[in-house]
RNA sequence: GUGAACGUAGCUCAGUUGGCAGAGCACUGGGUUGUGGCCCCAGCGGUCGGGGGUUCAAGUCCCCUCGUUCACCCCA
């Protein structure tokens, strides 16, 4: 083993770590986002990190994106495949059916935060390892329900004072309108397709809706007289729509109907919902969702409608990092201990001891720092008292207590200090 | 997967037509033999992303590669 030729070893692409210094925001947006789930009666849900493959093939869909080509499949020692998970809806949705949860009382309303894992090419807000926060909501077919949906996510957003955003609609209908609406669509490209750009031909019979969203300028145009779904619905489906929008704007939130908003999971029927982020770059979408009524079954569980999102934490800080400088920061200590001799540093050493017991967070020098250095240690790391023991306090068998923000000196026991601190972080609160 | 820009100290970045690898911040010590913040001095810290090539000489030019960023695509 050869010590210089060690090559250092990085995360891997498209993937991060989160330092202590980052965990303070991502807590707070943690806690925030169960607070709200919790008021809207959703209760946490967890599942591997890991299914078998089967799960995305048939849940998210074969002629996906994410199923075709973003997923980290293995097989494991036993020759099963396995699948990283790259969403969360198949996943909640197999846990769902697992546990009969069809028998509780309907809907069940469920939240996650968990990694998801999708093989693409790193860019600002899209990882290869990254978080999302999100609901589901199975066993109804109520359009209130998908505005309830979405009502929490907006709520989310406002609690965290994510601004800027914009939030698109669109329904993409059912198994009784979608069929007869894509072949409509698929004959009036065929009459256009002298006019589209190659990907738009391509996709022509896998997906003829991702046209809506292609960005060639004459694809563009010659959407422009496509044929609607969200104008097409059939009656039921239509009835949904509306009172969806309805129950949206009963909530007070604003939003636009974009009939071109197609996403890219095959489940998907009705209401499809995105959140768009104006500070973010391309990948601006923060959160989107919609409605699934025929996962559940196409996952072998009885017929059960659902409808949920997903929002990805890392987007929602970098987001936040652009519009607020005033995110949560790591907690300073109250106390740093300071010795001033060497003959000092076991009194210090148990007197920082005594602090934590008493539930004071204390600090204090292993680097057998100078005491100008340990000064600079305590004001550094932010904490309102530093405690002084040098020879001078050792033989008075007391401690200088230095209060930090201003400056103040007393030499003290060291029960009166600690009561010091207690009836200070007290106040200060 | 495609295209473009960029990789120099822990961080943010200079580095001229190829000619001794730098600054600020951070870190350590000192100025103050027991006192932080401001200031001053000094120190520590570098496989110049990696490999190959051209050259007397490469951080600088060429090729490959890895990584990051931006865009396409897709999505969170």
């Amino acid at each position: 083993m050869s010590e210089a030729s060690a090559e250092p070893i990085l995360a891997p692409k498209g993937t991060y770590d989160i330092l202590p210094e980052d965990q303070p925001a991502r807590r707070w947006l943690l806690r925030t986002a169960e607070e709200v789930f919790h008021r809207y009666g959703y209760g946490r849900l967890d599942t591997p990190v890991f299914e078998e493959t089967r799960l995305f093939n048939r849940g998210v869909g074969e002629s996906t994106d994410i199923v075709r080509k973003e997923m980290y499949t293995f097989l494991d020692h036993g020759d099963r495949s396995m699948t990283l998970r790259p969403e969360g809806t198949a996943p909640a949705a197999r846990a769902f059916v697992e546990h009969g949860m069809h028998t509780r009382p309907l809907p069940v309303k469920l939240w996650y935060h968990w990694p998801m894992f999708r093989y693409e090419s790193p860019q600002s807000g899209r990882y290869r390892q990254h978080h999302q926060l999100g609901v589901e909501a199975f066993g109804s077919d109520s359009p209130e329900l998908d505005a309830e949906v979405i009502g929490v996510l907006a709520t989310l957003y406002d609690e965290l004072g994510l601004s800027g955003i914009e939030l698109r609609l669109n329904s993409m209908g059912c198994r009784v309108c979608r069929g007869p609406y894509t072949g409509r669509l698929r004959a009036f490209l065929r009459a256009h397709q002298a006019e589209m750009c190659g990907e738009c031909n391509e996709r022509l019979e896998i997906n003829p809706l991702r046209s809506f969203d292609c960005k060639v300028p004459y694809c563009c145009e010659v959407m422009e007289g496509a044929p609607r779904l969200v104008e097409d619905l059939c009656p039921a489906c239509a009835d949904h729509h509306a009172a969806v929008t309805r129950y949206v704007g009963l909530q007070g939130i604003s939003f636009v109907t974009d009939h071109r908003l197609v996403r890219g999971m095959d489940y998907y029927t009705r209401t499809t919902f995105e959140f768009v982020s104006a500070d973010l770059g391309a990948q601006s979408g923060v959160g989107g969702g919609g409605r699934y009524d025929n996962l559940v079954e196409a996952i072998g569980g009885p017929p059960t409608p659902g409808v949920g999102w997903g929002t990805g934490v890392e987007r929602i800080l970098l987001a936040l990092r652009r519009t607020r400088d005033d995110l949560p920061r790591p907690v300073p200590p109250g106390v740093y201990v300071v010795a001033f001799s060497g003959a000092a540093r076991e009194t210090a050493f148990v007197l920082a001891h005594r602090l934590r017991r008493q539930g004071v967070a204390a600090e204090l020098d292993f680097q057998g720092r100078s005491p100008k250095g340990q000064m600079k240690q305590a004001n550094r790391s932010g904490a309102h008292f530093a405690f002084i023991i040098g020879d001078e306090e050792l033989a008075a068998n007391r401690v200088t207590v230095r209060d930090l923000y201003t400056g103040e000196e007393r030499l003290i026991t060291s029960d009166d200090a600690v009561e010091a601190v207690l009836n200070a972080e007290e106040s200060g609160r």
